[in-house]
DNA sequence: AATGAATGAGGGTTCATTCAT
DNA sequence: GATGAATGAACCCTCATTCAT
């Protein structure tokens, strides 16, 4: 490779960052082609030359988060030093690194009036994200951490929930991310109802 | 009140309801004044003669669905002929009639940039939504539905994110309704886990 | 009629004409919203509420400009006082007064992108244009100028010919127009070879 | 000439006959310089490197196209085996082979406002165009085909006329080119009254 | 009081042209 | 010398908002 291609490489992953950055910020319809273009030190044409619009610009922001998102997801299922309770927790807190700081909010207004992205993220579910998480509950399952009668779909919908929910977390609360961690991960396992052979893990 | 006053009260109800349902539907930033003006069937300036600006036309149907929707969910936790599970049901599946033809989608963009609603939405949960879902939990406890050491906030916003997770359901799992509600009310009350004792109940 | 709407149809008369005036001199493409908008002596988004947008805009003119020729077309077809030669002096000098202003250039250009465009034009010469001229050519048979075995389309062709090239006469000869006008108004009737058994007109 | 300079000017030529071909098919404005470069398959720059910039470039196409056309006609008014008929017959039919694919209507709207190509037009007609008709109708009265009192002018404009009505004749009439073309040629010769002392050429 | 008409500011997009390899 | 990359200027269009009746 070049340093052509080096160099357009790199401005179009600037873009790119940018965007997703600013998309998730403010949401894709307040934040306007010159804000990104400024925000990655290009110009406004330059972003389309490389991505050809603001639709295409968003529709590449969003396959490349999620394939982003999914290689991450991907090493947490199949590394084998964690048990199941602990990729859970990661999985739901969201700790691996970068991505804490991207809100999907976005992907919401998105999806609504875009086809292509429609297509693109109900394609990827069908092709790499089930599989990925039926692979998880099978750990779960195996080592005793999801009761066996539960349908797949329903734990999917669930994990997803927790996922989802932890996005909006921090403004709302009065306790610390520390604690709401615990204590919803409990409820994760147990619910509401709690593990009547056990307090809970912050009371011990 | 005079035959004057209450055409004037119609107008401004009818305004905000266009406002909110186009609100809900497109996202506050794709509505504009002149869709509401023609589904409220009255003049753009109108709509300035009553509110004065869009900002504060939104501050208006965002505090007039709050406070309708707070109604609601008094009444159903003062209903003495249910019990908490019945409640939480009801709650979390939004079965009240009209409240599920709206969403709150826009909520969330709107209160990153207007602080007016930030402040209102704040208010209102301190005042009103707080001391409303404590009354709630407290029959949990008192039930026995609810583990009595799990914290106040941990809990409502464990609700929350049930309530949050019903309204984006529909399309995405492959079982009816029926069955994921079900499974996933079993799952509020014993989590992942299950309960030990019993099987799912739609297996009995 | 009241107010409102004698002003509102004065502004659309002046936004037509001020188009009009700047798509014959520069062509379609090359004059901007902006410059119709500074000579018809409203806001650019005026045009837009009253016409929707250039292309419409450009369809509103052309129709407008070809049926006004069609009216005067008229007039002077259905004129009892002139016979058919002085009715094709007219006719393909143009004397008719504003419409000497105007070329037509613009509408080779604009046919060609725009199909409703050309749907008009279709339309208006199969269901207008043509039935006046035939009648037209009806009374030069009858009145003898013209031979009566050429076929109407062949007359038609050749009338129309002589019409588009008058448009773009002014700068190219060293002729007055006067002179010019005459010699070929001889030749529309006794083509290149003249009329043996006469002089030319201009050399009586 | 060695290699190089050959490739060069073949590159130069391919640039032009785009360009040419680009023009007249869908107007000046309307082509990009991108398109013309993808066309002649070089590099944008290298349409500046070579002509610098779209004006020039429109420049030399057009002063390609009219020198070409020159000679096409030069060849025929010297053609010694043609009398003045056969040859009218061609030019205003314009059966020269390439030249029936160009359009100039790009010109018209070109020369409006580029004065250098108004220049280039006025030198190019009053060096060599006039010179080369009035020999062309010279030879037309001294075979007795021109009235010898027309004036040169008139018949330059005639002729032209002509010329041009041929170009945009197809989806007009309803006749077959030839017989169109066969009545035409009548009328070029003896008007719209036609020849007394003869019916039309189709009708024997 | 209510409305049709009018507008200033700003967004996405395109294009001729220059820069840097 | 030739090219892919980059840009400033300009255009069409939209929208919240004000004006005038």
């Amino acid at each position: 490779m070049n340093g052509f291609e080096r160099r357009k490489e790199r401005k179009q992953a600037n873009i790119l960052n940018a965007a997703l950055e600013l998309f998730s910020e403010y949401g894709v319809q307040k934040v306007t082609i010159q804000e990104i273009a400024q925000k990655a030190q290009v110009s406004q044409v330059t972003i389309y030359n490389y991505f050809g619009g603001k639709d295409q610009l968003i529709f590449e922001a969003v396959k490349k988060f999620i394939y982003e998102r999914l290689e991450k997801v991907q090493d947490l299922v199949q590394d084998p030093t964690m048990n199941f309770k602990e990729k859970i927790g990661l999985l739901i807190t969201n700790k691996t690194e970068d991505l804490l700081h991207i809100h999907m909010d976005f992907l919401q207004t998105v999806i609504a009036d875009q086809p292509d992205i429609q297509e693109l993220v109900s394609s990827f579910t069908q092709k790499d994200s089930i599989p990925l998480l039926m692979e998880l509950i099978r750990q779960g399952k195996d080592e005793g951490y999801v009761h066996p009668d539960f349908s797949f779909q329903t734990i999917m919908f669930y994990v997803e929930m927790y996922y989802q929910a932890f996005r909006s977390t921090s403004n709302l609360s009065g306790l610390t991310p520390q604690q709401l961690s615990e204590e919803l991960s409990h409820m994760f396992f147990y619910g509401l109802a709690g593990n009547k052979e056990d307090s809970l893990p912050n009371k011990k």
